[in-house]
DNA sequence: TTATTAACCGACCGGTCAGTCGGTCGGTAG
DNA sequence: CTACCGACCGACTGACCGGTCGGTTAATAA
């Protein structure tokens, strides 16, 4: 996801067996319960290896999840560009989205989940890539539904956030129990953020 | 929350001390980063003091958080037992939450933040008491509205999971400041849960 | 072959933190 | 007054972990 072939130099491999090693890792547990021994032996190299190709544990992190947003953003900018109404745009993103591998999925995950261990510089970057490469390119096209009298007038990034919230929902163990089909869950969230779970009834009124 | 007055002795009230500066520093830092050290001398007792209280860090923790989710599930029973729709209901329940200090209603996101670094029986109790506490009530008007028609079919627990996380949603920074009144963010929710985000079109069809 | 340098090793250091333990103190029962 | 006990103290321990550093190896250039 990071780097076509080209000519990866041995320290170029290794210290992509390092982030690799550390990005399984890291989304099986905490920030703090991996330590960088472990990262070091998944990777097959010592703590004094993965030192010399990382300032710290920290920018590997960074490193580690920065890269791997770059790749996320520049998946969902085609669906963003694509045509078709929201709807279909939407749909799409969802799909490129839900058919990511599962350690890839869970990556964006782990955002939400480390970003409070941050502070300064390092955690203003995180963010950023991270609302670049979701919340903004799915902001984008709700924008224009909202331009185009697809959708109701609403704030688009409460709307965004919402929307990847409910995409998160499906993703979640037991929904995944309960909807095997991933074309399924696809239709979940976008029915539920379109329509809602309202009835739909003749007079438009609920309650 | 926990206890009519009644006869608190010295040593329950000392507990009490404790449990309460736990869940201030707690819902401001990661478990990790939160010392027996700061808790104890936010309490005004010694580290000695704690653990002569306290078996362990996890249990203190584990005590903090099931006393203060079977407090909010009964708060949240009184909206589902309580007449009217499914609307009115999740209305009520959802106000009742929105109206809470940010304090306790920041710790149904650490369940979901700490959730990780348990294991064992301890986890599960955990995990039990936060669904009971939320999306299990939620589920139940869920499950009513389904019966009398007035939500579409659909499985009800991601529904349920659904309306929590679209709930989380306006919670947020950001949703806090664009929607200042509260009962605007109640309506956000309720709104998008009921009706969805599309435009309510003559024909019923998207797309 | 020799010199140079990047890659890598692993023992070690400094600091942190959960948990312990011997002991003090104030209340209270006999 | 004495014996006892629960509440509480705080110095200490043991384990862990991020990061360092002097040294070794292997590739490459001269």
């Amino acid at each position: 996801m990071q780097q076509l072939a080209e000519h990866p130099t041995k320290s170029e491999a290794t210290a992509a067996r390092i982030v690799a090693a550390a990005r399984k890792l890291f989304v099986g547990s905490n920030y703090a319960d991996v330590t960088t021994d472990m990262i070091a032996r998944a990777a097959d190299v010592t703590k004094g290896g993965l030192y010399h190709h990382f300032a710290s544990k920290e920018q590997l992190y960074i490193t580690m999840m920065l890269g791997d947003l770059a790749g996320k953003q520049r998946l969902f900018e085609q669906a963003v560009s694509s045509p078709g109404s929201s709807y279909e745009r939407l749909s799409r993103l969802t799909r490129d989205f839900l058919d990511l591998p599962e350690e890839e999925r869970e990556l964006t995950r782990l955002v939400r989940r480390d970003i409070n261990i941050f502070s300064g510089e390092d955690r203003e970057r995180l963010v950023r890539a991270y609302q670049q490469a979701l919340p903004v390119q799915v902001e984008a096209i709700i924008r224009d539904g909202i331009r185009d009298g697809e959708l109701a007038p609403g704030d688009p990034r409460i709307l965004s956030w919402s929307f990847v919230a409910l995409v998160e929902v499906v993703i979640g163990g037991y929904a995944h129990a309960v909807i095997g089909n991933s074309e399924d869950r696809l239709r979940q969230v976008l029915e539920l953020f379109f329509r809602g779970a309202g009835r739909q009834t003749t007079d438009g009124d609920v309650a």
